[in-house]
DNA sequence: CATTTACAATTGTATGACAAATCATAGTAA
DNA sequence: TTACTATGATTTGTCATACAATTGTAAATG
């Protein structure tokens, strides 16, 4: 992987996207000016400008004469950027966010596995069956479980075929990723879950597009409601 | 509306990213060095050097050192980047590409349906049945067709009060656009259409999830279908 | 032949100066 | 008073120049 502060502008582009995302600075907020940006991170404007304009890229701020650096209302950020899907994850997710990426997975994973069973080809169906295999190891301690895990939801976005699904690959690793912290799988895959991943496999494999869209759907929904439900507990307090 | 051309970055930036995605720049393909950039748009480097990193923020490029600017692989891009949306809207979008994204939003849309039905708020409706009235005001020609369609769909994903699928606004909209194109549909929204949306609308008013789903779904698998059979035809050519 | 060294090309960073945009204020005229 | 105007101050926008850091290529060296 690429280390993500390759330069000046990379490492101050990471430390405001994280204050953003974490709350520091607030939707609406103004940010230190680039005089001040300069002083605190003791670079030149030209680093800091340059990192401006990259959080500009992502939909975080906007940058004005005189009105200065602000944040701007969140329905314009980049949410399935791969950075900013990081800095979200470095912040604290709570249920409702979990819940809020459970919904889009719903939405995705089912009709990914219908399309991957209508459009893999020979490499995509073995790179899915590679990663059962990683997931049967793992299931033994042989292989490491949340990789295997991601890995097997990813083959099956990128069989898809789907330039739009493919892109959706770090969405669902972030959204993987709150799962397990809050789920605190530390340990093993269980039995059941296994056996899913097998049978959405199955019917990718034999090319059976409602199967495959079935079987992924009622994994999603299982998920969906333990959090509706912890959700609801919550509420009712 | 915010004109995308506030300074030279933003211009740079455009014409660049447009290249990109109508293949004049392919990837893996080097893009003229900053110094030819600067020369070829007349502006210095410190402008150049801001478009560049805007790029490569939003995936398409990457920058180093002696290797100079290349276009990255297109499983990089932030695809679901409003610029990049409406610069592949100003490529040659093919029936494939139609495909795709008509693939997604039936993913999306049914499901964004069954969120409204859930979560939608008393303003989220109103906007909804806003929407409606204009459509009804299209098929009268006192309002504009295309405009009107795509606030309705965009009023809905809304009205799940899910940022994710909010964030996936300029996706949807920019998908109606290219279908708007192929179908050329010039003239008003038949009554069919109307009352589709009106079924949709009715459910999630009504707060009944699973028929908001179905009501979607059908109009999106029908859609989906159209293009596929067009596609099925070139192909058997 | 392998290894090291030196060079060249390209991006990375810093600085200083001035231009342009825009908000706030004070001043001016009706 | 009120509305408009002029002015000034603040902040980002742009330019030019210089040098550092990175890295691929080729020459020199053992």
């Amino acid at each position: 992987m690429e280390p993500s502060h390759r330069n000046l502008a990379h490492q101050v582009v990471h430390e405001l996207g994280k204050k953003i995302m974490e709350g520091t600075y607030k939707v609406g907020d103004s940010l230190p000016s680039e005089a001040d940006l300069c002083t605190q991170f003791n670079i030149s404007r030209t680093a800091t400008r340059e990192a401006v304009k990259m959080l500009t890229a992502k939909g975080l701020i906007s940058s004005r004469p005189r009105q200065g650096i602000k944040v701007v209302d969140s329905k314009y950020w980049n949410l399935f950027d791969v950075d900013v899907l990081n800095w979200i994850l470095l912040g604290k997710p709570d249920l409702y966010l979990l819940r809020h990426f459970l919904q889009l997975r719903l939405a995705i994973e089912p009709e990914a596995a219908s399309l991957a069973a209508q459009f893999a080809q020979e490499s995509d169906i073995e790179n899915i069956e590679h990663a059962l295999v990683r997931m049967k190891n793992a299931t033994n301690g042989q292989d490491d479980t949340h990789e295997a895990d991601i890995d097997f939801h990813q083959s099956v976005l990128c069989a898809s075929n789907n330039p739009f699904f493919i892109q959706l690959n770090n969405f669902i690793e972030t959204a993987l990723k709150i799962n397990i912290r809050f789920t605190n799988r530390l340990v093993a895959v269980t039995v059941e879950e296994y056996q899913a991943h097998v049978d959405i496999f199955e019917h990718i494999k034999n090319k059976e597009p409602q199967a495959a869209f079935d079987a992924a759907l009622i994994t999603q929904k299982e998920t969906l409601a333990i959090v509706n439900n912890q959700i609801a507990v919550l509420e009712s307090k």
